[in-house]
DNA sequence: TTATACCCGACTAAAATAATCGTATTAATT
DNA sequence: AATTAATACGATTATTTTAGTCGGGTATAA
């Protein structure tokens, strides 16, 4: 319950990783192999980051990742949306299809709640977890 | 991604219902007829909530469930947790068991985030959903 | 021209969550 | 006493979400 995935896990420890490394490219190869990552999976994932333009591709021999500029800006919660899809600890408080209509009990104190979390997320910059 | 439980939206909804009702016993399938939640399901968390402590229960025709006094006070942090198990963004804040060891580049920012809504939840009283 | 690395969609596997079923027990009502 | 409405509870199944794999393609440095 309340987790986040593992893709998301494994995104931010490659951006970290990368981070680190300046502007040199960095193979996928290499961050699953030190992080213990399943590659093709972290492969997809970055892959979905270029995509994104949160990371930057070069292909061939001495190819891999980097790390775009001003990435740190970034809020959570933007990158966890990016990368999953909405967030929000119940469906209501994302696709708005819930059988209960105004019956819901619980929906305002829910709300807020979501409210928080998403608060939190806000308030936290990628470059807060990667640098 | 970050989702609560059907069975614990479930178990708020009737605790707020069985809240409003007062000291009357109300059976799972009023609830259930109600907020159109699958009777069996709420059923076993009712009688989960039993084993807690959290509601009484009544056999027999007009039996049923009331809530127990003092509900009020417990925190959701605890209430989530005994019905669901632990509660953490990521495994390793769980069960420790994370094959990066020492590896891992994001823990500290991690733990950080995790510890930040656990807060949120810390500072929720059940009765501020519920009533 | 070969080896290395990204690209990308389809597929499969595993785990977590949600729901159902069957049988037993309890107790109010008639 | 019989009936009925309710909880108790373990076992099972179904569904959904998450995680991981596979195969064939493209780009490029050496």
């Amino acid at each position: 319950m309340l987790k986040l995935t593992r893709k998301l896990e494994y995104a931010l420890i490659a951006l970290r990783h990368m981070q680190d490394k300046g502007d040199t490219f960095i193979s996928a190869k290499e961050i699953a192999d030190m992080y213990l990552i399943p590659q093709e999976l972290l492969a997809k994932t970055l892959q979905q980051m270029v995509k994104l333009n949160y990371i930057k591709a070069a292909q061939g021999p001495h190819g891999g990742y980097r790390v775009r500029k001003g990435l740190n800006e970034i809020s959570m919660t933007q990158f966890m949306e990016d990368l999953e899809g909405p967030m929000g600890i119940v469906d209501c408080n994302i696709n708005a299809e819930c059988i209960q209509l105004d019956n819901c009990n619980i929906r305002l104190p829910i709300k807020k709640i979501n409210s928080n979390i998403r608060a939190i997320f806000n308030d936290i910059r990628l470059g807060d977890i990667t640098s």
